[in-house]
DNA sequence: AAGTGGTCTAGACCACTCT
DNA sequence: GAGTGGTCTAGACCACTTA
């Protein structure tokens, strides 16, 4: 057990939970703990790094709801079985969606432009019809090749220029490193749709053909909606996954 | 404020947090409390029902993950703003799918038998090839209308009978109410395909169409896979949403 | 400054599993 | 019976928002 060499800092602003549970997940990532494998008992976790046991749970209950470890009852708290694929948990973006494939994620730009809010956009932003809103239109690329399109409506308080984002290549890491935006979460709708003509040239795929289009509305921190984006991909070379709770 | 009318028994084998989610959940379904009204404080709450702060939290970080409030420090905790649409948080039947966009949920058996396991079904499910599954075709009906096909393999040890399933008509719902199954979770892998002939003729759609196909493998409290279902539906008639957090 | 949610303690007792 | 996770207490202090 390698528990002994994780160290937990009671002065850090860093809350206690969230060291223990990074330290934990790090060690699951990088095959310390393997699946199935036993974790420690919350008792001895707390006794080991002094912590309280309220402490100890909060970090794993949070575990947990990563789908990264299973508690039961009376037998103890174990890594949870490997996943094949990898599928995500969380609202993601593009480039960490890629980025959990080990794709190579990437983007241009086809459009960039301030507009008034078409009637669909201002429904899902709950905003006035015809309220100013960036519009940004972008090819998606995996590994150097086309995989979907995005376009992607942005409620006008939300001020980024073209070239930030040309330079950070996420837009979600632009956000929320740089602009102080927090992503509560959102609502993912997906169907499968025939390639328009349009969309057959673009995409590069014959006519007719079925591609999976997911249509997000991402929400900031209050539940209010920031962004509207409506996502095309190729079905032979996008799929979507999801970890889901019950 | 009609918190007043609330009561927890502190006797009862359901946990305090439990009561009291549910009774602010209640509240918020029902129309008391509407959307971004805030929640009295958590120090309110405890202090007027005579329970621990810590257990209020708990009850708070349960609406909050089922998406139903939302939690601001320094200034509240305020009821989620309500949605357009209905999309699952969880993993849901499809009878559970269907009545929370208000559809009448149906099924036909096409099949059902006991046979050994494909290749891709012992995989998904973590067994050996050729080891015997439930498999179970059946189409799926909103308000009488055909919109997809389910094709599910179960593990040998969960035994149910078509009568049983024909009478009871939810899977999930025979599982866990009759069978002591509980699903604790699993992963949906959504793509768009055209369709085949054969899958045009039953769900009664032009050939090529494109469809919506959800891959599920739904796992038991210890996270052991339990079910693999392939489900088609037709993309005109379902589409697939979800309620993500970040 | 007052009020709110966020973190944390140092215990306690219970329900469940395994031996 | 020993060990485990699940619930709960009665405090404490901190970080943040709002007035």
């Amino acid at each position: 057990m390698t528990f002994s060499a994780l160290k937990i800092d009671k002065d850090s602003p860093v809350p206690m939970y969230h060291q223990l549970k990074e330290a934990i997940k790090e060690q699951i990532l990088n095959g310390d703990l393997k699946p199935n494998e036993k974790i420690p008992s919350e008792n001895m976790l707390a006794e080991t790094y002094s912590i309280s046991k309220m402490t100890v749970r909060q970090a794993m209950s949070r575990l947990v709801s990563e789908g990264l470890i299973n508690r039961e009852q009376g037998r103890g708290t174990f890594v949870a079985p490997k996943h094949l694929k990898h599928p995500l948990r969380r609202m993601a973006s593009f480039t960490e969606d890629m980025r959990s494939r080990n794709l190579e994620p990437g983007s241009k730009i086809l459009k960039f432009e301030r507009i008034p809010a078409p009637k669909e956009v201002a429904e899902a932003l709950s905003i006035e019809h015809g309220e100013e809103v960036t519009r940004i239109k972008r090819l998606r690329l995996a590994n150097d090749r086309t995989v979907g399109l995005h376009d992607t409506y942005l409620r006008k308080d939300i001020q980024i220029s073209q070239e930030s984002l040309e330079s950070t290549g996420s837009l979600y890491k632009l956000l929320e490193s740089k602009k102080g935006v927090q992503f509560k979460g959102g609502e993912d709708s997906i169907e499968a749709i025939q390639a328009t003509e349009q969309l057959s040239e673009i995409l590069k795929v014959p006519a007719n053909t079925a591609l999976l289009q997911v249509t997000r509305i991402a929400k900031d921190s209050r539940g209010e909606p920031l962004e509207y984006v409506v996502a095309v991909y190729r079905a032979d070379l996008y799929r979507y996954t999801i970890q889901l709770n019950r």
